[in-house]
DNA sequence: GAGCACTGC
């Protein structure tokens, strides 16, 4: 069956100590069979006698195969002793007694039974990879460790470097490693960073597909630019696919043919091809980063982590010995390259993970002192706290409000769940609901339009923006044209020919339909009014919705407003340092009679790509703005963050004087998170000195 | 007047 997965070996051993230990970290390489084969071997132990094992992945996909797998090899039927739950898709019973999910599902059962009560054992896979979701799963687990004491047993496990950090997190605990299933994996490494990284993948795939034996090739670029930009016939006998076809590239190749697949860091981890041999690896990758003093997003080209390097390397190593092309010297590697890859936790806005802490209300857990892996910088937690004020989740003393509560049961960002609670007493919830799925799905919404914008362009004129049939949002911007586009989906009967035809992605669609089904049954208790979704028929009513939708999402965004600049259509920014953005292109805001902006709107995002720009906006009105405005006055940021700048000085005097307080230390786990905390604040007063 | 990598509740 899966005697021949590594991990089989290593069965007594690790039973040992997870059963002598509270907490254990397995480091396991592709292949080992940890995902599959760790829940199998406590089952067999017993530990589902006393509660249910549940392990958590990062991805969907890979949740419910593993499931599946597992399943199979024991030979029961899916849903029943072995089961699944991801968003929208619960295939648990009462029989089931290991539990694969997501570990963004596993969060939100913290927020019915925060001390997870049924599991006996949870497993955190794939932890190395440190998605939001994980590190905020890590933090919490080490506190249930000891909430639980002997009753609950951890595993985290991890590929690659950073298994003695996690251990050193959880006090020390054992590590233990498991070999992979690749084969040997040969470098070469560049003498210098080329000129231009496409013309480089370019030479280096000319050079393995003379030289080298059969094997498909797989490049890492860094996106759309380079798939457009590499020739598709460059060679005979040979075919290259841009990973986004995925029906060809999961297709067997032709005979006699060798595969370029140019791919970016979604090979890395969710995609798997079958028959690659040989990688080359730009030694980049696009990112996401969020910077909390100006509130903006960019998309930036940076290096990747050793991690992330190895990981490449390792896709040539799946089916025999292979080898990768690193453009890149090992000088390179060795000095500039950092060793892990920056968490999420620290590029992302934590405005909704801060109030999903908030409202968990654990006793002892002040979000500022709360014990992360690697902490988010200080001014990082302060804008969120800044943010969630704005729109009333946490009063001015930091505490969580009830109207803070409601927000976070909501799988939304805090912008849109306020926007949700509003439109309630607007009147409007309905509209608002629409609006929030949609803007929840918006990436993949028109993304089909999109590639016909591209394939287009070079031989019939480009196409306006909204393709002249879909709804142009009666000029009050594109909150409002999102709604009128799903309400005159509605109107067709939900029609898939419809989306095709208006240059809407259908899977985005069905999608944007899931989430405010969910998110109406969240509001259901709660609602005033129907959430039919339905189009009102008159147009002055319309318009009236129209207002208070306006109105809801500028309670909702008050931590997004932007003000238009006297004499021309640039916006500065509110309630951040004050950066000058403009409109999206895209957007449908109209212009009045004079080619002028509206003074007011709100923003769904701020980035920077060529310029900094803002994604969805919506008009509105001046006397919305002013209570946002006399808020911002009052703001103070101390006393939001419980007096942190004093009470921080205050409690640092006092560990001069006295030995530091160390908790009792329960089931092996003593307390380390005092000196990390004070290492964090440590940084931010010698940043608040510098300034 | 531009076009964005990947996930997830």
């Amino acid at each position: 069956m899966a005697n021949h997965l590594p991990i089989v070996q290593f069965e007594e051993k690790i039973m040992k100590t997870v059963e002598d230990n509270a907490v254990v970290v397995i480091i396991g390489e592709t292949g080992s069979g940890k995902s599959t084969q760790l829940s199998q071997m406590l089952h067999r132990r017993g530990y589902t006698k006393s509660g249910i094992i549940a392990v958590t992945q990062p991805r969907r996909v890979a949740a419910v195969s593993v499931a599946r797998r597992v399943a199979q090899e024991l030979g029961v039927t899916l849903g029943e002793e072995v089961g699944y739950a991801i968003r929208f898709e619960d295939r648990t019973s009462d029989l089931t007694r290991i539990k694969y999910l997501t570990d963004g599902v596993l969060l939100r059962e913290c927020l019915s039974n925060p001390e997870l009560d049924q599991y006996s054992v949870i497993i955190l896979d794939e932890a190395h990879e440190r998605s939001l979701n994980t590190d905020i799963l890590l933090g919490l687990v080490k506190r249930l460790v000891k909430v639980r004491a002997s009753k609950l047993k951890v595993l985290i496990t991890s590929a690659t470097l950073d298994g003695e950090k996690v251990s050193e997190f959880f006090s020390d605990c054992p590590v233990l490693n498991v070999p992979g299933k690749l084969y040997p994996v040969e470098i070469m490494y560049s003498e210098e960073s080329p000129k231009s990284y496409i013309e480089s993948s370019l030479r280096t795939a000319m050079d393995i597909h003379v030289r080298e034996p059969e094997g498909d090739v797989l490049i890492f670029m860094t996106g759309q630019e380079s798939y457009l930009a590499i020739p598709y016939t460059f060679v005979v006998n040979s075919h290259v696919f841009p990973m986004t076809l995925q029906v060809r590239v999961f297709s067997p190749p032709p005979p006699n043919c060798r595969r370029f697949i140019v791919a970016t860091n979604i090979a890395e981890t969710s995609l798997t091809v079958d028959g690659v041999v040989y990688v080359i690896d730009s030694g980049y990758v696009k990112q996401r980063q969020y910077n909390p003093s100006t509130g903006m997003y960019s998309l930036d080209i940076v290096q990747i982590s050793k991690v992330q390097a190895n990981q490449r390397a390792g896709r040539a190593g799946r089916t025999r010995p292979g080898k990768c092309y690193r453009l890149y010297s090992s000088e390179a590697y060795q000095e500039e390259f950092l060793d892990v890859t920056v968490p999420e936790i620290q590029r992302s806005s934590l405005a909704g993970s801060v109030l999903y802490l908030k409202s968990l209300d654990l006793p002892d857990i002040d979000i500022l002192k709360f014990d992360f892996l690697d902490p988010p910088s200080f001014e990082s937690l302060e804008d969120a706290l800044k943010q969630l004020h704005l729109i009333d989740a946490i009063d001015d003393t930091g505490l969580i409000t009830s109207v803070g509560k409601t927000m976070a049961e909501l799988p939304l960002e805090p912008s849109l769940s306020r926007t949700l609670m509003e439109a309630n007493e607007n009147g409007c919830l309905s509209q608002a609901l629409t609006v929030a799925a949609m803007l929840s799905a918006e990436t993949t919404l028109l993304a089909a339009q999109r590639l016909c914008q591209y394939s287009g362009k070079s031989n019939e004129k480009k196409r306006k923006h909204p393709p002249p049939d879909l709804p142009d949002g009666s000029g009050w911007g594109d909150h409002i044209q999102l709604l009128q586009i799903f309400e005159q989906w509605d109107q067709n009967e939900f029609d898939i020919g419809w989306c095709k035809n208006n240059g809407l992605q259908v899977r985005g669609m069905m999608f944007v339909k899931d989430v405010r089904r969910q998110l109406s049954q969240l509001m259901q208790k709660i609602a005033k009014g129907s959430l039919n979704g339905r189009t009102n028929e008159r147009y002055k009513e319309r318009q009236r919705g129209y207002k208070n939708l306006r109105k809801a999402l500028c309670v909702g965004y008050a931590n997004k407003l932007a003000e238009r600049m006297v004499q021309h259509n640039g916006f500065r920014t509110i309630g951040f340092k004050p950066q000058l953005v403009q409109v999206h292109p895209s957007s449908t805001l109209k212009t009045d009679e004079d080619g002028m902006f509206p003074n007011y709107i709100v923003y769904h995002e701020l980035i920077a790509t060529s310029r900094p720009f803002m994604r969805n906006v919506c008009a509105v009105e001046m006397e919305w703005v002013s209570p946002i405005l006399k808020k911002l006055e009052k703001l103070n940021i101390d006393k939001l963050s419980g007096g942190s700048g004093h009470s921080i000085r205050e409690e640092n005097e006092k560990k001069v004087s006295s030995l530091p307080k160390k908790e009792e230390a329960v089931a092996g786990v003593p307390d380390d998170s005092e000196s990390r905390i004070q290492a964090a604040r440590d940084r931010f007063l010698a940043r608040k000195g510098k300034k």
